[in-house]
DNA sequence: TTGTCTATTTATCATCTGATAAACTAAGCC
DNA sequence: GGCTTAGTTTATCAGATGATAAATAGACAA
């Protein structure tokens, strides 16, 4: 009764592709990259037989290469969230020979397209919901090596003093440009909504906005000092 | 084998509550509640024993009162989507009798207090990653009863015609503002990080950057017209 | 008290799903 | 060819999980 259904034992000559051979690393990273895309679009709750059909391979074939699909799905992590932010872009972003509009448009169009990616996007989310403490530490990152400077370059931007250390106000305030950048990756990869095709114009607006009308804010900052 | 770890049976003296009897109505009210909250964290890939356990009764009860678990999913979609959005919001939002910024932050005070919430937001991405079609309805309300009529506002407040339809660069720019405050609660319920505490202040901030900085993007919409 | 109704539990099923062991087979080497 | 190595499949397990049927028991009425 089991066996009622199986009937691809021995008929198998149709069948063109007579069965590829792999070898262990590109197998290895074929199973990264199509696993990335098959977590971004079902969850982690995705099913393995799922995923090895995917790939065009049996099943426990996956557990040859990965131990567990929690071993799997962590590597699939790591991929996301490893070195995601290059150092350089700070570096440019902190360059005040040039104009700080310039900088920042120019540091959100690279940033974005880094991870406003349907497959980055989702997983991070999908991980963020799952409670991964790479998400946390992540957020920690984008605050001290993106944001944090953003404020101080503001500063200067405004001719404001540069002693006391960024406020949670200050973080507050640039994170709402952020996110409504990042949001537009969420509307676009999550929501699955029609979003404007330009997005560096969205950026350059966006920009241009913050910076002609938080003047006031980061001045307040300093009344009482 | 399967009945050496049950030793509940008879043995059930020193449990204090005898077991208690609810009604249908409050029952199916009190399993609706707790369902959202459950979801909320675990995802709808929450497993119904571990539900019923957190209602102090046992798994078959819960298809007493919804047929399957998607049934009751559907339930929670309903609750959370259903009603959210009040009409007098966006009247107010429309009455030009008061200041724009003012009118503003009160509508994204109100807006917060009934979404930004804990068991809103998530069960909100979760259903949104999931493709849900309320989560995309949701999406165009906001557009056209919300969004739309900011950016009608905003042409009023610069003093611009408004013989043209709202073009998807307004929609856009507005967007990045409603994205930004809506990051804040999923920085908050979604990435548990720290986040400024007085978010009204925020929402007063954001507000007032954007119709400070804002001028020159609707400006130059009707600027070719 | 007794009886009826229905809320709740116990027992159980069928299927799904992650994982393992063993059989199979393609590829390289002698 | 025959041998060895390693990539792949087949068969299968054990536990989890949504769902159902039947047994149990609290509440209320006569």
């Amino acid at each position: 009764m089991t066996n009622s259904n199986r009937k691809s034992k021995t008929i198998k000559p149709e069948n063109s592709a007579p069965r590829k051979r792999l070898g262990a690393r590109s197998r290895e990273q074929q199973i990264i990259d199509e696993s990335i895309s098959f977590f971004a679009e079902k969850g982690f709750t995705g099913k393995t037989r799922e995923l090895a059909s995917r790939l065009g391979f049996t099943q426990p074939l996956l557990y040859r290469y990965f131990h567990t699909k929690q071993d799997l799905i962590d590597r699939v992590f790591e991929e996301v969230y490893l070195n995601r932010i290059k150092p350089d872009w700070i570096v440019q972003l902190q360059d005040r020979s040039r104009p700080l509009e310039e900088r920042l448009c120019e540091f959100y169009t690279v940033y974005s397209q880094a991870t406003y990616r349907y497959e980055w996007i989702r997983i991070y989310m999908f991980s963020a919901l799952m409670g991964e403490k790479l998400n946390q530490r992540y957020i920690k990152l984008i605050e001290n090596e993106i944001l944090t400077p953003i404020c101080l370059e503001l500063r200067d931007y405004y001719r404001l003093p540069d002693c006391e250390p960024v406020s949670q106000v200050e973080l507050d305030h640039v994170w709402v440009t952020h996110g409504g950048l990042f949001y537009y990756a969420v509307r676009k990869h999550i929501y699955h909504s029609r979003v404007g095709n330009d997005f560096s114009a969205i950026v350059s607006r966006a920009i241009s906005t913050m910076l002609a009308g938080s003047k006031t804010i980061f001045s307040d900052q300093f009344d009482d000092a």
